[in-house]
RNA sequence: GGGCGGUUAGCUCAGUUGGUUAGAGCACCUGGUUUACACCCAGGGGGUCGAAGGUUCGAGUCCUUUACCGCCCA
């Protein structure tokens, strides 16, 4: 064995196992070696992501299910990879150029893709290093990026294979649009965001008439580009109106009233404005009605050349001057401040314009049917399940999907257009001819896809779909989807949606969503806010073992997480008391062969019977909360058992037998020992895998299997040589040491003072048991000497209380306060018979005892015959104290 | 406006099909330099389970109403 440091260093031990683990090549799983076969695709981050909380917990959860899934000897990968994040990645590409004083038309589309490749090779990917560092087990020859060769053919074959079936199609609708990052965005990446805006109300002069009508806006600026004002048909004040004109002011262009139904005549004034070319219901509108669309902004949310003398103006600036030139003429009724959400783009905050713009959409009804009947049917299911009703609701709501993107990083739209004649075809390699009239005048669409459109194809494409091949087959559906709820619609539903449509087939069974982590005021983590604690700043303070263990230990399933700095001392603490118990037994294990661990389970004393009795429940409840993702349950479990039943109780029952047994006695403790703990160990690995790692080898257990990651997972409980009774009889007798601590405290006996105790027991079988058990008993209480005796009565006043096996009086000479004591019993008799009371209630309540099930009734006789017998005991114990 | 989640000890949270005296970690108090561990050991105090009704022999747990906080969607 050898020697562990007297204080464990993670940092060196870390980095140690990861590259080792790594060089050995024990993350791969190979499809030919077959088995059963295990497999998670890490939602992959985005190539400009650094490692936040969010991912630590992610990760975290999916190195434990793939660590467990390895030791049960199944046929593991965990898929790891990259996001090419489209917009996040220009952006970032973009802010660079800006400081060199360029923008990305300077270098024309082909020398920026270059930029943002270099730019990748140097700074993305970061994360990988960080993932690393957590210790996740990710099957890194695998590895994948959105933007790799194949993963792009894959994208193209499934636009290919969606437009020939017509359901993808080009289409001039109202888009979110953001300004500032110059695309169309899809539906879910505009982020509604609560805003104390305004709500302005404009007067517009109605045609031959005197009367002035007034609509209330949130966005003045569109007025110039209404075509119409609505009312609904029964709403009675403005009935007469209908079919009139009004003359919009600064344009001084005629628009009509008209009628339709879905006008509220509850909001603002009843009447409102119509801006078919950027408002989505104005826009259906506009359809029923035959009106013109006018589109009064630049892609860069400028006014344009419809917005007369704004023209230029940016749309915010325009709304200011607009509402000042509309006072001015005295066309404002009123502005009231008002609540409202609106859309920000999700990758720079900017406010999204709806807009009304020529893009391309997926249609998604036909494909949402199989995904809703997939989870319908049970064969998804979502962890929490409460998740369910999310997926469901925007599933059956479902809208197209726009996803072209007008920026250049990303998968080019593989759609030709041929200039002669017109033809218009999606085409899996780059085209160069027309195929309808042969001519060389071809051209691909300018738009790229949304990143999405990558993603969805993500269980598959990693496998190297559009080829099949083994892996597929062998890997293919996953077991488990770990992530975040901010993305079920974005990627959960789409994944579902492309699975079975491409593969005839679930992409996973279960779908984990976890919470959030937040900081310790509940807030989110962000930059902007200061308040992030970097998962990379815990490791260096406290280890990775730390960080991974205290997260899952404080991470309710699919609750949020609140975290801060001290929360990380509970996994750092546990790790010190693991290995200063491992260093213990080393202390003790000279000479003792760790590989002969049979101990014999006819010798089992009663603590051996506990602790193995109480490792079988760990390895019980921690199997059983890991197929529930219960997480901080599994590892509630496993801290209890090391630092309860083996540290507090084992080895301190242990100490005297290896200091002075006899060397029998010692090698088959020794065995109980290192069975458990290896045991124990092997448990507690995908939560901690270096510390385990570390002392695997350094207790030698190695010895059975080279890496504690292929190590036999403890699933099976050890069944012979424990009696349940004895169990019970260690549970009082650990009762009765804490009674009697609490004598020794109240009479504030000094560590070293030893003292003599008395026991009567409640029945023979307890005191043949405690006088069999006399010695260790004696060590843990530091006494003198202890007598055993059914029918012990006080010689004079003692203190005493009262255990699960009889009654322990503390002897001790003149000091006795019998005043103290007798309050201190009289206490707690009122206490029994409080509780007594409220027994006997219950059981000589006819209904109670009629209709409670017979075993809760037999509870509560049983309870009252205890404490009948309790509250005797204390009378009898005061009695003798009065003398 | 619709949906979801939360409200339990000073703090952060568990509490699974209703059933003994509602638990943990941290913090706090008392004592402790025993040869694994002060990142520790032994002990202690602390909760009318957001509120109000209801169902039930029995409610932190189920139902209704309601308040507040958070998230998602429109």
């Amino acid at each position: 064995m050898s020697e562990l440091t007297k204080r464990y260093e993670p940092k060196s031990v870390e980095d140690k196992w990861y590259q080792q683990w790594q060089a050995e090549g024990r993350f791969h799983g190979d499809s030919a070696q077959g088995g059963d076969p295990f497999c998670i695709v890490i939602p992959p981050p985005n190539v400009t992501g650094i490692l936040h909380m969010g991912h630590a917990l992610n990760n975290n959860i999916q190195d434990v299910l793939t660590r467990v899934a390895r030791m049960q000897g199944k046929n593991t990968t965990w898929v790891p990879g990259m996001d090419h994040a489209g917009i996040a990645t220009q952006n970032v590409v973009e802010r660079a150029l800006k400081k060199e004083g360029k923008t990305r038309d300077d270098l024309g589309r082909e020398k920026f893709l270059e930029r943002v490749w270099e730019w990748k090779e140097q700074y993305g990917g970061t994360i990988q290093g960080q993932l690393k560092k957590l210790g996740a087990s990710c099957d890194w020859e695998r590895e994948r990026f959105t933007m790799d060769e194949g993963l792009s053919e894959a994208v193209r074959e499934m636009f290919c294979r969606l437009y020939d079936k017509d359901l993808i199609y080009r289409g001039n609708r109202i888009i979110n649009w953001c300004s500032r990052c110059e695309t169309a965005l899809s539906d879910e990446e505009s982020e509604h965001v609560d805003v104390e805006g305004a709500l302005y109300h404009l007067r517009y002069a109605v045609k031959g008439r005197k009367q002035k009508i007034v609509v209330a806006t949130t966005r003045p600026e569109t007025m110039l580009g209404d075509t119409a004002v609505a009312v609904n048909p029964r709403d009675e004040r403005y009935k007469d109106l209908i079919g009139e004109m009004i003359i919009l002011p600064i344009t001084n262009r005629e628009i009509p009233i008209i009628a339709d139904d879905y006008v509220d005549p509850e909001f603002g004034t009843g009447l409102v404005k119509i801006t078919p070319a950027h408002d989505p219901n104005d826009f259906e509108m506009g359809q029923r009605h035959n009106l013109p669309k006018i589109n009064v902004m630049t892609d860069a949310g400028l006014m344009n050349e419809n917005a007369g003398p704004y023209e230029g103006m940016d749309r915010f600036e325009c709304r200011k001057q607009l509402m000042k030139d509309l006072t001015d003429d005295k066309l404002v009724e009123k502005v009231e401040s008002h609540h409202h959400a609106v859309g920000h783009c999700y990758r720079c905050d900017t406010v999204v314009e709806p807009r009304l713009s020529p893009q391309w959409f997926v249609k998604m009804k036909p494909l949402a049917r199989p995904a809703i009947e997939a989870v319908n049917e049970g064969r998804i299911k979502f962890v929490p399940e409460h998740w369910n009703k999310t997926y469901m609701g925007w599933m059956e709501n479902i809208r197209d999907w726009c996803i072209s993107r007008q920026i250049w990083w990303g998968h080019r739209i593989p759609i030709f257009y041929c200039d002669d004649c017109n033809h218009e075809w999606a085409a899996r390699e780059t085209a160069s001819s027309c195929p309808k009239c042969s001519s060389a005048k071809v051209r691909q669409d300018e738009d790229v896809l949304d990143t999405w459109f990558s993603s969805w194809l993500w269980p598959f494409s990693v496998f190297g779909w559009p080829e099949t091949n083994e892996d597929l087959k062998f890997y293919y559906p996953s077991k488990t989807l770990v992530t975040g709820n901010e993305i079920i619609f974005f990627w959960v539903a789409r994944m579902v949606m492309a699975g079975l449509e491409i593969m005839d087939d679930i992409p996973f069974d279960t779908v984990y969503i976890h919470g959030t982590v937040r900081d310790d005021q509940g807030r989110k983590m962000s930059k902007s806010l200061g308040n992030s604690i970097d998962p990379l700043d815990i490791i260096e303070k406290y280890s990775s073992d730390a960080l991974r263990f205290s997260l899952l230990m404080i991470t309710a399933t699919g609750q949020d997480v609140y975290i801060s700095d001290e929360k990380f001392e509970i996994g750092r603490n546990f790790g010190t008391k693991i290995w200063n118990a491992a260093r213990f037994m080393e202390m003790h294990s000279e000479g003792f062969d760790v590989q002969d661990l049979a101990f014999d389970s006819a010798q089992l004393s009663p603590d051996d019977q506990h602790l193995l009795a109480r490792l079988n429940e760990a390895i019980a409840v921690t199997n059983d909360n890991l197929e529930r993702y219960r997480f901080n349950d599994a590892t509630v479990a496993i801290y209890d058992f090391f630092w309860h039943s083996y540290c507090d109780w084992y080895i301190e029952y242990a100490k005297p037998i290896l200091f002075k047994g006899s060397p029998e006695q010692k090698k088959h403790t020794l065995q109980v020992m290192h069975f458990s703990f290896s045991a124990a160990l092997r448990l507690l690995h995908p939560f901690m895998p270096f510390l385990t790692e570390e002392l695997w080898h350094g207790m030698d257990y190695n010895h059975s299997t080279e890496t504690i990651m292929l190590a036999e997972w403890p699933e099976k409980a050890v069944a012979e040589g424990i009696d349940a009774n004895v169990v019970k009889y260690v549970d009082g007798k650990h009762d009765l040491i804490r009674v009697g601590r609490i004598l020794r405290a109240e009479y504030n006996l000094a560590n070293k003072q030893t003292a003599v105790f008395h026991i009567r027991p409640a029945n023979e079988t307890y005191a043949r048991q405690i006088t069999e058990d006399k010695t260790s008993i004696m060590t843990l209480l530091k006494a003198e000497e202890i007598g055993v005796k059914i029918d012990f009565t006080p010689s004079g006043a003692m203190p005493s209380g009262i255990s699960a096996l009889g009654t322990v009086y503390m002897s001790i000479e003149g000091l006795v306060d019998v005043d103290a004591e007798i309050k201190k019993l009289t206490a707690e008799l009122d206490e029994v018979k409080g509780y007594l009371a409220n027994v006997k209630k219950k059981l000589s309540n006819e209904n109670f005892t009629s209709r409670a099930p017979k075993e809760v009734v037999a509870v509560q006789e049983n309870r009252k015959d205890e404490l009948v017998e309790k509250s005797d005991k204390l009378q009898k114990m005061i009695d003798t104290l009065r003398g």
